[in-house]
RNA sequence: GGGGUAUUAGCUCAGUAGGCUAGAGCGCUUGCAUGGCAUGCAAGAGGUCAUCGGUUCGACUCCGAUAUACUCCA
């Protein structure tokens, strides 16, 4: 039997053998395209070639990319498990020409790899071509039809519809139509039954595509027209699962050498057997496969979080444990443990899974825990609602009306229980069916179709086609060496979001650096005569690099004079040029696990995250403080190489960041012994950076720390606070020899005093109250006027309460201007239906205010002093009154 | 980017449809009991109810802002 690791080596030495340019997979996680946010399909990594924003290095490439589809368009998230055959991860293998080779030979080349280098037999294949649409004007692909036709029989060629035949990857840009290979894996038995090509497309575990031929040759512009593209491409994607299922004679994808390690692995540790029960299976496969996922992400960069792109891994690693939860009667972390089985079984292949495998561990474990506890409180809170509900059926039987609670979670709790504290709707389902409840689904959907209304309103963005100025103009970016110079606007297009509108342009040449890397995007001007226009931000997309603009200017197709925000600019750099210095110090001192995981770089501040597992002590803090001034303090120069061969670099020392893509030539930036990959800018010297101090220190996820610093004139900024407030004060403490014992000193004195005044309150309180039981002795009704806050005497007063049941008592004061009055009844006033409080409310017109309490105690406070006397005397005749 | 929820004792959390002397369990201190204890009993300490404003006679409670955490959607 072939295994996964020999069926991957014979398609690319296949391809290679025509040609083709073996390539590495790129990262799983995206990070310069405002679109994806994972790689989805093989192509992605080609997205700027296909696009046309950068020529093609070679013509032929082939790879196997690691992908993750789970938003979006191909959103296959909850299939996942249920079936043999959906995956979140999988390696996509594919083969591509640029402007090359066609559909000629590319029908040819898959017919060959599949039926001549894998054996497949070409009774059980089936391909489908594009069958034409209408509405788009398309006619059918009769070309790809002829290119079959010297292959495979016609009976074996379907035409597909539009759906499944024509190909995009998104609402705008290049598109096509496209070939799918699809494989009959039933028995004889089955196939005698139904042909097989009734069964293409048709959702049949066993008849599936295993290879998409898309032959992209139109432009989809964004008022949904179709223009043909000038350079024709082919783009092939093969799913690896899936063709490992069908070297290995298995039905099903979980049962192939990808994943049984690790299903067997789960099997053992729940005590149960792969195969015997369908839940647990579902279960298993569901861990299996997002194990995988989550594991691939964090080892690229992409740590579960709670936005965007690290949501989504959350999301998966939770449906891993409600599944293991539910089914496997995992009640503990346990998809963590699994971890090293995938090692073992991929690390050679992905080195950057054996590289990180503690850290992979550590954030597994700690987002299980999480989770863990967020099911625990959701749990809690329904059997709340639950017997709260009963409780009521309960009650209203005792007043023998006869109520039966009709046993139906509303759809509003439902939804707030997954809404505001993540308990996920399938499990409040199961909870209540084991209660004999049900779940009222339609309240739930409802409430979860308003949030996403919301969202995607807030959301919501629109983009012109691009206007076209100079076609066919490449970017060149002159950023490093110049801050000024003469620019043409190649193509713009107006940007729409809800609450604001701007413009996108590109230019011939430009000084401004796109966000990327970490660092932050620059700001300036564009000018032409007297006009000048802030560019207000640059991004970077696709490797594009975009100018937001909030007005055009009136002359688009002048030559503008580009200038970018100098200040500002240098502030950036040696902040960027810092974290460089900062991330060897860090080596140094903490040692060489130390691994960027994320970097940050504006003109305030720097921020950088890495793989750690302890908090910094403040001796390490200073220590990488001091290293990196000392690199400063040095005046290193800058050794920059624009394009190294990628070897080259390696030899250097260069530290390559895991998830990031690199080229066969790198950019390297030196500063002594400090060399890594980068392409961001720096300054010349490491000398201009001043000084760096680290303002924060702290933990961002299990295993990883992040550092927060500032430079220069931010540094200067920092020490003077600093130091203003140290000097403030020390001059309040009359300038001490010791601050901090002066204020350990201050703070003991006032503790004492404090202590002291609360004292003399209480026995001043107690002074009162002893006043006020000797009258309360003699009569049993006292009015008294005391000019005090009447609120401090509410505990003494209380205590008289207890001790004379029989007690009434009316304290009036006025203190600040501002009368206050209090009545207190003893027990047996209030059972003889007295209230203090209605009494309070009459008595308190007197002052012109309102008060209230209890039946017992009750306060009130007003405007008008001159009343307080007439109040007394209304509280106490209402007392008086039977 | 748009919502929701939370923040109360060292920890985990109750709580009031504005006024009950702000509570429980664990932990802590002290004392007593047992030969011993992951023991029992008793007493006690510990709270600017996240921060800042507002409404009110009165705010832990209502309203607004801020911060932090959690969570859902995009």
């Amino acid at each position: 039997m072939m295994t996964s690791n020999e069926i991957r080596s014979k398609f690319l030495n296949f391809f290679e053998s025509k040609n083709h340019h073996v390539v590495p997979s790129a990262p799983m996680v995206i990070k310069n395209d405002p679109t994806l946010m994972f790689t989805n399909a093989g192509m992605n990594q080609f997205k700027d070639i296909f696009l046309g924003n950068s020529p093609a290095k070679y013509p032929r490439v082939c790879d196997s990319q690691k992908c993750l589809r789970v938003s979006g368009k191909h959103n296959d998230l909850e299939e996942v498990g249920h079936d043999t055959y959906h995956h979140t991860m999988f390696e996509m293998l594919g083969n591509w020409s640029f402007g090359d080779y066609f559909k000629r030979e590319a029908i040819a080349y898959g017919w060959e790899f599949l039926t001549e280098v894998m054996g497949i037999d070409k009774d059980n294949l089936y391909v489908t071509v594009f069958g034409g649409d209408e509405k788009e004007g398309l006619s059918m692909d009769t070309e790809a039809y002829g290119y079959w036709k010297e292959h495979i029989s016609e009976d074996r060629i379907l035409k597909g519809s539009k759906k499944d035949n024509f190909w995009e990857m998104g609402d705008q840009g290049p598109c096509g139509p496209c070939s799918e290979i699809h494989i009959d894996l039933r028995d004889d038995a089955d196939k005698a039954k139904v042909p097989g090509a009734e069964l293409v497309n048709k959702d049949n575990p066993l008849v599936i595509e295993i290879w998409n031929l898309v032959f992209m040759q139109y432009n989809r512009l964004a008022n949904g027209t179709l223009e043909p593209l000038k350079a024709k491409h082919i783009d092939t994607g093969m799913g690896f699962e899936r063709l490992c299922m069908v070297m290995q004679g298995k039905k099903s994808n979980y049962d192939t050498d990808v994943f049984q390690p690790l299903i067997q692995a789960l099997a053992s540790k729940a005590s149960l057997v792969y195969g015997k029960n369908e839940d647990a299976d579902i279960a298993m496969r569901v861990c299996a496969d997002h194990l995988r996922a989550v594991s691939f992400s964090i080892a690229d960069g992409q740590l579960p979080s709670n936005a965007k792109a690290g949501y989504v891994i959350r999301r998966i690693l939770r449906r891993a444990v409600r599944y293991g939860y539910t089914f496997l009667g995992f009640k503990e972390p346990f998809l963590h443990s699994l971890v090293p089985t995938l090692v073992a079984q991929m690390g050679g292949q992905f080195t950057e899974l054996q590289k990180q495998q503690e850290l992979i561990s550590r954030i597994i474990l700690e987002e299980e825990q999480s989770f863990l506890k967020t099911l625990s409180n959701g749990i809690q809170k329904f059997d709340n609602y639950i017997a709260k509900a009963l409780e009521c059926e309960t009650s209203c039987e005792a007043c023998e009306q006869k109520v039966t609670v009709d046993k139906v979670i509303d759809g509003a709790f439902a939804f707030e229980l997954f809404d505001t504290y993540g308990f996920p709707i399938d499990l409040t389902q199961l909870m209540a069916s084991e209660k004999g409840w049900t779940v009222d689904m339609d309240g739930f959907a409802k409430g979860l179709a308003e949030q996403k209304d919301r969202s995607r309103a807030a959301a919501k963005t629109e983009s012109d086609d691009w206007v076209e100025l100079l076609p066919g103009v490449e970017q060149q970016f002159v950023g490093y060496d110049e801050l000024v110079c003469e620019i043409k606007i190649v193509r713009y297009r107006q940007v729409r979001t809800k609450d604001r509108q701007f413009f996108q342009l590109v230019f011939d040449r430009t000084p401004f650096y796109g966000e990327s890397g970490g660092q932050v995007g620059d700001v300036g001007t564009i000018g032409c005569g007297d006009e000048v226009i802030p560019v207000v931000d640059t991004k970077k997309e696709n490797n594009l690099i975009v100018h937001i603009v909030n007005k055009l200017p009136s002359d688009i197709n002048a030559t503008f004079k580009a200038e970018v925000d100098k200040c500002r600019r240098f502030a950036i750099q040696c902040n960027h040029s810092a974290t460089h210095l900062l991330h060897k110090a860090l080596r140094n001192v903490l040692g060489t696990h130390v691994e960027q995981k994320g970097s940050s770089v504006d003109d305030q501040r720097l921020r950088f995250d890495f793989s750690h597992f302890a908090k910094l002590t403040r001796e390490e803090i200073r220590e990488v403080e001091k290293q990196v001034n000392i690199d400063i303090w040095h005046a290193i120069p800058l050794e920059e190489h624009r394009a190294m061969p990628i070897e080259e670099a390696r030899k250097l020392g260069a530290m390559a960041l895991f998830g990031e893509k690199y080229g066969d030539n790198v950019r390297v930036v030196k500063f002594g012994d400090s060399v890594e990959f980068c392409g961001g800018t720096h300054t010349d010297n490491t000398g201009h950076i001043g000084s760096l101090r680290i303002v924060a220190e702290g933990a961002v996820a299990a295993g990883m720390r992040r550092i927060e610093a500032v430079t220069g004139a931010a540094a200067e900024r920092y020490v003077d606070a600093l130091q203003d407030e140290m000097e403030n004060a020390k001059g309040l403490l009359k300038n001490p020899k010791d601050l901090s014992a002066a204020i350990q000193r201050l703070q003991d004195e006032n503790a004492e005093l404090r202590a002291q005044i609360s004292s003399f309150q209480k026995e001043k309180v107690a002074g009162v109250c002893h006043e006020l039981e000797a009258l309360v002795k003699e009569n049993s009704v006292v009015v008294k006027r005391m000019d005090i806050d009447i609120m401090q005497l509410k505990d003494g007063v209380m205590q008289l309460r207890t001790n004379y049941p029989d007690m009434a008592l009316v304290l009036g004061s006025v203190v600040g201007g501002k009368p206050q009055l209090m009545v207190c009844l003893g027990q047996n006033r209030v059972d003889a239906g007295k209230n203090a409080g209605t009494i309070i409310r009459t008595a308190g017109k007197e002052i012109q205010g309102g008060g209230g309490g209890q039946p017992a105690y009750a306060t009130a406070g007003g405007k008008n002093p001159d009343g307080i006397d007439n109040a007394m005397h209304v509280a106490a005749n209402e007392i008086e009154t039977v």
